[in-house]
DNA sequence: ATCTCTTTGAACCCGGCGGTTCAGTAAGCG
DNA sequence: CGCTTACTGAACCGCCGGGTTCAAAGAGAT
């Protein structure tokens, strides 16, 4: 406990983050994120000492937390049994369910909104976060292509248009994150994506 | 002439815009517009009033002004006299470049960014320049459609995921607008989503 | 030249927010 | 019981930015 109970530490992480998501950050004042977490102002600067790095760590926490998730998804594309159809549609569905979560569009929207005061915050985010998936699903395609289920060129291209063509639709849908899309509606975005996609890359 | 010099507004409008542009709404204050503008602070109060009318007022001519460039794009789809694949890959290109212009960028940016103060400009964002192109790419696809040229069901569908396929991952690549993407990278992904695209939709 | 309307510059008010200080309080611990 | 450490609440400072006021200075038209 070098600073502080290490609770209040994670509560105003938490609280900062919801405030930070629902009013962006020059519209959040540091009052009402400690009114949220339930604590003092100035306990509030006693762990994090600044609006700056509160922002920074309740990010970064944030980062970790979404993509976890995201990768997660990828785990229909390991060894599927069945027809790799149903794996693809699978996977899409919730590489769109990840996308479309509270915490991933506040995410995306605070980076995208505040990337030129905290630059390093994009990059960690695309990194970390962003690379990382297309990594992993270039791995996963690439595997099904070796394996003869796939036919694919370039394993990179084929997973970003796979990505393309799911998430593209899916914020023409979402109204950047205005509106609530409803399940069967990415279910049907998860099947239209990967129709597509086999048309291109299906075995020959 | 009811409110001061028409030439004057003109001037404030437009270095309205490129001060939000560059620091964003919050970070903008109306002093430094007004010296942008190479005015005084009053004469900007004069002629719109408010920072709020200001902002409607910058943005609104913005998308006036960008939705035309991407629409002029679609003018290589109408009635191609050579290859299908040629049409849809310059149209593909100029879309991109449309999509990558600072103006567009910036426009983007600061919807997404502030959507949550100013709903009515996202709505009309949507309605008045991505919907329009949505509807007028579709169009245009479902006349090479019923002209053989293409094997297309859902035109909608179709121009949607034509879309996709190109900013996808061409926003990928300009790591949301931090990045400038040269232009010989822009023909290679408008190659690449043709190419996709023609997989699916190629006349049989 | 005169009258009117616009513009200017500078000062000013006001509210909000980041950040600090401080006296007081609760809680764990010997 | 006393010591230390974390926390609280409230007041406070300084700064900045939106918006206004006002007297003085152009500029156009007749």
């Amino acid at each position: 406990m070098s600073r502080g109970r290490i609770d209040k530490r994670q509560a105003i992480l938490e609280a900062a983050f919801r405030t930070f998501a629902r009013d962006g950050y020059g519209q959040s004042c540091v009052r009402e994120i400690a009114a949220e977490a339930g604590v003092a102002k100035p306990t509030v600067y006693n762990h994090l000492g600044d609006k700056e790095t509160l922002f920074r760590e309740a990010m970064q926490a944030a980062v970790g937390r979404t993509t976890a998730d995201a990768l997660a998804a990828l785990e229909w594309l390991r060894e599927p049994d069945g027809e790799v159809r149903d794996a693809l549609e699978n996977a899409g569905y919730w590489l769109l369910r990840s996308h479309c979560c509270a915490d991933f569009q506040a995410l995306r929207w605070l980076l995208h909104a505040e990337a030129a005061r905290f630059p390093d915050l994009l990059d960690d985010f695309q990194r970390n976060g962003a690379e990382r998936l297309h990594e992993a699903l270039a791995d996963r395609l690439a595997r099904l292509a070796l394996g003869g289920r796939l036919n694919i060129g370039d394993p990179d291209r084929a997973g970003e248009q796979f990505l393309a063509l799911l998430t593209g639709p899916m914020e023409r849908r979402s109204r950047l994150a205005t509106r609530e899309v409803p399940d069967t509606e990415l279910r049907s975005l998860a099947r239209a994506a990967t129709d597509t996609f086999l048309c291109a890359y299906a075995a020959s």
